[in-house]
DNA sequence: GCAAAAGTGTTCTGGCTACACCCATGG
DNA sequence: CCATGGGTGTAGCCAGAACACTTTTGC
């Protein structure tokens, strides 16, 4: 999944694996897993043929020129494939609440502005610029990073520049989250 | 996993699959899932051998006289199975804060004092049982059943009997948790 | 100057904790 | 009557939400 343009895309890749074959070389097949800034097991199911299918979460970062059938989530996918699409984007905006893990799907560099419009993507309703800020800075998830943004033809105040603070999942905050509005 | 005694207890049995058999099927075969009022998918790893490993959460109420090999779960075990084991302990005691997965620990009928064992053993910290109670009701997951149970020896108000609304797993506070004391 | 965008200060709320206090029973 | 265990009342805390206000830019 990714969070590109304010919209939330996923694309889907079937993870076939062979026998005496590590599911982490399956899945480095069936994708390129150096476009991905994280990657979490998600589920094992039987199929009717007497074979595994494990699902896989992996995020990609909005700037990241990830090759793939990208596409809006939405209604209009499959109900097997959406089925675990729906998985995903659930374990995906349980854990953007509790952890750091807006770093697999925002850029190097970005403004708030920007880490706003990848949350509101990714979880679905709005969040506040101004308290995502304080949120995440008092975790400690995000940092400030040097220089700003100019501000584009219709003007503004030059926005700062964040950065996330680690690029691997921690959790930031196991009692608290980001909640949607009333 | 059972929270038993004041204590926390874990057995771990191998599930093998064999060809063209559903995962459900080769849990059935491995463990009575009679016994557990609660089952969940962890995590699914390559063996050496080419084989897969799925491991499952199990939960079994204090009160079921459950077969198998239930030791308390402590340093004393082996640790490839202890990776499992504090998987599924982190899971159990992550889904005990937002949920209402004491419905699968804590017996039919229970007193406060009772319930608030099972959560000590289970999170590894103490609980206030005035607090538990609080937090339980107003998310509606516990309700008062008719009767009491009647002091021992040693003298006592009669304790109210509760019972959990409901023996699914639910999430009772998408955004809250039971905080570990200062 | 004015609109637009970014950032700050401040208040309010709600869930949870902490703790003092009251209740009912056995011996 | 007193120790023991159960239950209630209440005050305080704190993260987060809400919102008014200030800052900095383009035109």
């Amino acid at each position: 999944m990714r969070a590109c343009d304010g919209r939330l895309e996923a694309s889907v890749e079937g993870v076939e694996r062979l026998r005496d074959e590590s599911l982490d070389a399956a899945l480095a097949r069936a994708v390129d897993v150096r476009f991905l800034a994280h990657v979490e097991q998600l589920e094992t199911r039987a199929r009717h043929d007497g074979t595994l299918a494990t699902a896989y979460l992996g995020l990609a970062r909005a700037d990241m020129p990830a090759a793939g059938d990208w596409r809006p989530v939405d209604s209009s996918w499959p109900a097997d494939e959406r089925a675990f699409v729906a998985a995903a984007q659930a374990r995906l905006r349980a854990k953007l609440s509790y952890t750091n893990l807006g770093f697999a799907l925002a850029p190097e560099l970005f403004t708030i502005s920007e880490l706003r419009e990848v949350y509101v993507a990714a979880l679905g309703y709005d969040v506040s610029a101004t308290n995502l800020q304080r949120v995440l800075v008092r975790r400690g998830a995000i940092v400030r990073a040097d220089g700003f943004r100019p501000p584009g033809r219709t003007g503004g105040r030059p926005a700062a520049l964040f950065r996330f603070a680690s690029d691997r999942l921690e959790v930031t905050d196991e009692f608290a989250a980001l909640r949607p509005p009333r």
